[in-house]
DNA sequence: ATGACCCGAGCGTCGGGA
């Protein structure tokens, strides 16, 4: 089984880049983050072979689930986060090979740097509300991936030097504390688990020729409960796509599990 | 030292991104 994660900066800028890349790479699932249209213009005929459900919103935020595989629509909100909500989770589950499912969280998680002190509340809030949400689903034994923007560069490692100030929400003590509290359900970081050190970067930003000088974050994740992580085969970022002409910021991150 | 790029909205320029 192969998963993928994917933040397009806008499907409808993006869809000839993921159309390739689904031909090239053929997961069985391929996660998008910010999408930034409402589901009735989300191209989904541009992808042939994949169904797609699609949580949208007008202009920002978005996410949706492309399967070539057969798979079911739990959530489309991530439960216990206030309204207004924004279209920042879809929630799906597809077959086991062990028979029982696989649930697979895609999220665009907030980024907290802009509106204050109460948009970084709300990024720790939606992170908590995520975190409390996983534990239930772990603690009715559920296999369950959470893949997506995460919007937190983990720890040191995970960022170029200078590439963000210190008190920048991505990197701030709260929000890597948050992403340790996801950890401590026992969810495995895949990207991590397979490369334990060095620059494995999922992002640049469009200024500053930062990937030219690889002035990078890593800030898609897949996070995996236990009997997924012991099937773990590949867990790298596509660095490749970044280079293309008129890329995303992000590039994807694509996951792989041996059959059981 | 400073600014830098891209997207959607909508036609001024700006908020948001990370």
């Amino acid at each position: 089984m192969k998963l993928a994660t994917w933040n397009v900066n806008s499907i409808r800028q993006r869809q000839a880049h993921v159309a390739d890349w689904l031909q090239r790479h053929q997961p069985d699932l391929l996660l998008l983050q910010e999408i930034k249209c409402e589901a009735e213009q989300f191209p989904a005929l541009a992808f042939p072979g994949y169904r797609a459900e699609v949580v949208g919103q007008k202009s920002y935020n978005g996410v949706a689930a492309l399967g070539r595989v057969p798979f079911e629509v739990r959530a489309r909100a991530l439960p216990g986060v206030p309204e207004p909500a924004q279209a920042r989770w879809i929630e799906v589950e597809v077959a086991s090979p062990e028979g029982g499912g696989i649930v697979i969280g895609n999220g665009y998680f907030p980024n907290g740097n802009s509106g204050g002190t109460e948009g970084f509340a709300a990024k720790l809030a939606w992170m908590e509300a995520l975190r409390v949400h996983a534990k239930a689903m772990l603690e009715d034994g559920r296999d369950l991936a959470i893949l997506g923007d995460y919007n937190v560069c983990p720890g040191e490692e995970d960022l170029a030097a200078g590439a963000l100030g210190a008190n920048d929400a991505l990197v701030r003590p709260e929000s890597r504390a948050a992403f340790r509290a996801l950890l401590w359900l026992g969810l495995t970081d895949a990207v991590r688990a397979l490369h334990p050190t060095g620059r494995v970067y999922t992002f640049w930003d469009y200024q500053a020729a930062s990937f030219e000088r690889d002035a990078g974050l890593r800030i898609d994740h897949a996070l995996l409960s236990a009997r997924l992580a012991e099937r773990l085969v590949y867990a790298a970022p596509d660095r490749e796509e970044r280079a293309r002409a008129q890329p995303s910021d992000h590039v994807p991150v694509l996951v792989e599990f041996a059959s059981p």
